[in-house]
DNA sequence: CATGTTATTCGATAATCATCGAACTAAGGC
DNA sequence: GCCTTAGTTCGATGATTATCGAATAACATG
């Protein structure tokens, strides 16, 4: 990837973590240290579930979290390789 | 500075540095090493010089740059401190 | 298969954003 | 005092965004 490229990336995932609710999203899966349900963090985040849908779409497409499906759930997670990448120590400093 | 604000803070500063040309600036004032003018950057990234005005507003108002003013020049520097907080080790990975 | 749970998609809407050129301000040099 | 240089501010505009509720889809369980 050449830098043009690099800094579109960048700002993808700056653009992401732009939106307040999709910061608490990710504290709240840092911090549980586990797995969780959209339902689950919608709920501490008293949103519409559209609305936390569609976050966790952006976050997904990014490559910051990571899905897994079982059953009518999907588990989400943080994917901690593209922190370390794009942003070294930040998920510590929150 | 309780969560809440912290999160707002932190947001501000991400959505700051969503634009692709705003983090070309960065780019531009890290690698050079040294502080620049509005003119200078802006000769760079080929937009109106009101552009450049527009995007350094906002890099200052976040904490993100300084600025010292000179004669009828301002110059621009990162203001490291900023970027050690709240993204310590990006500078380094850019 | 009917019902309930979980999540996605689809308009619609109000708000925010990036960009420009033109007008303006401030400072120097002639 | 004028012209030049360097930046800022001011609409205006087109594009993007966050949010919602309603409709839809996928799956599970009675």
């Amino acid at each position: 990837m050449n830098i043009e490229q690099e800094d579109l990336k960048r700002s993808e995932i700056f653009k992401v973590l732009s939106d307040p609710n999709r910061l608490r999203m990710i504290r709240i899966l840092y911090q549980s240290g586990r797995e969780m349900t959209c339902g689950e963090v919608g709920e501490k985040l008293s949103v519409s579930k559209s609305t936390v849908s569609y976050h966790f779409k952006l976050l997904r497409a990014v490559g910051l979290t990571h899905t897994r499906k079982a059953a009518q759930s999907k588990y989400l997670s943080l994917n901690q390789q593209t922190f370390a990448k794009y942003l070294p120590g930040f998920l510590d400093s929150l």
